[in-house]
DNA sequence: CATAAAACAAGAGCACTGCTCTCGTTTTGT
DNA sequence: ACAAAACGAGAGCAGTGCTCTTGTTTTATG
């Protein structure tokens, strides 16, 4: 055989396990994920799999990171579609919805409980930070334009400041307090509605979740001045 | 033995497990939980728990109701630590944080991602309620008194206010349109900033929770114009 | 009080899991 | 050409939830 087919078939394989692997994630969620069933799928011995991804923990690591970047380009896009402010910020967080809704199994992988004693490695932080990056990069561009952000919005102190300076400072130019207050709420209130929504804890409680979001986004986009 | 004997018994043994399971959850969460291991712990045989709970779902529903329950009760004793209506909601929102924090992997129980095809059955849903139940309170309380909303509270669409009706008519007097839209997001909020909080999402982004925390929960009394 | 019925505890066993180790085989680099 | 590394397959270990059987104990009934 031609050399270099070891390292052909290796990457094959790699990208086979990994499909296998999402199929499977999709359709019975992260915590039934079997290394067995991946490998019967496969037709190849369990123990092959671990040639490729050292334990169960790895796989759900790309896994984990595949997902970080799918919603990552969905909300991107979702934004992309947006001609004005506003738009796009409510073009971001339907996106971040219709995610959710779509790949509730991915959703719970990256947003609900972590596996215990599970610690994110590195390479996941860069996926994870896309979602983040466009709603800071909307908020960043309103105080740019000096929209005046929704009325009320609280004075930092100095402590909070320093707390959340990665944040502030993540976008060139860096938020000024004001517009970073807003920002965290925006963020905490985007993710605690698709959570509860999406946990079932809205049952019984919220009748038409699309209709009862677009009013709370929009009541967040005008608090961000957009 | 005199009659009774087996009445007390099972009841006893019932708790017994209750607390091996209790301490199991805290100790490694919910998805480690082993029933075979609270049989170790209680020295019995593994089949012999099945008396008393037929399955390791039941038992993680029975340590659901007892983690809402006890969140509903730190709720609200925060809550009653206030003098007036910003410190009641003030005081509940760091008594949610609180137990939370100190309380990881129950938090994770009830407010994480379900485990999949698992649906909360009947008997969760009045102790899951407690908390909305404080939050709601304090809110109507706010509106009975006729203090204003923070500004920028938008209207509500004729299909809003049917979708969130249960919510709005939870309390007695019900909860007009804007008192309504602002409790939703502030729920979303407080849950929202947990949830990223513990599972890990705030990492490297904000370095001091608590005081930002209070920051968010401060900018959420004013939205309620408290 | 005697006896049938129900509840119980214990153990063996099934099907499944993640993971490791060994043992031949195949591809690689020298 | 040959040693070294990578590989695939299978057996095996320790663990899991859960079921079934077997023998015992407590309950309720005639």
């Amino acid at each position: 055989m031609p050399p270099g087919t070891r390292a052909a078939n290796r990457s094959e394989l790699t990208q086979a396990i990994l499909a296998s692997a999402s199929v499977q994630l999709a359709e019975i969620g992260p915590a039934a994920l079997s290394v067995r069933q991946i490998a019967r799928d496969l037709e190849m011995a369990s123990s092959a799999v671990y040639r490729y991804f050292p334990s169960r923990d790895a796989l759900l690591t790309a896994l984990l990171i595949q997902a970080f970047d799918d919603l990552g380009r969905a909300v991107e896009e979702g934004a992309a579609t947006g001609a004005d402010l506003r738009d796009r910020f409510t073009g971001a967080a339907h996106a971040l919805r219709g995610w959710a809704l779509a790949h509730p199994h991915e959703y719970a992988l990256t947003y609900g409980s972590p596996v215990p004693g599970y610690a994110a490695p590195t390479e996941t932080v860069a996926s994870a930070t896309r979602v983040a990056a466009v709603l800071l990069a909307i908020v960043r561009d309103a105080q740019v334009e000096g929209r005046p952000l929704g009325a009320g919005t609280r004075q930092f102190s100095a402590a909070e400041r320093t707390a959340v300076a990665p944040i502030s400072d993540f976008v060139e130019p860096a938020l000024d307090d004001a517009h970073t207050a807003r920002a965290m709420v925006v963020w905490a209130t985007l993710f605690g509605h698709v959570s509860l929504e999406l946990f079932g804890h809205m049952n019984n409680a919220v009748l038409d979740y699309k209709e009862h979001f677009t009013t709370v986004i929009e009541q967040l986009a005008d608090d961000l001045g957009l």
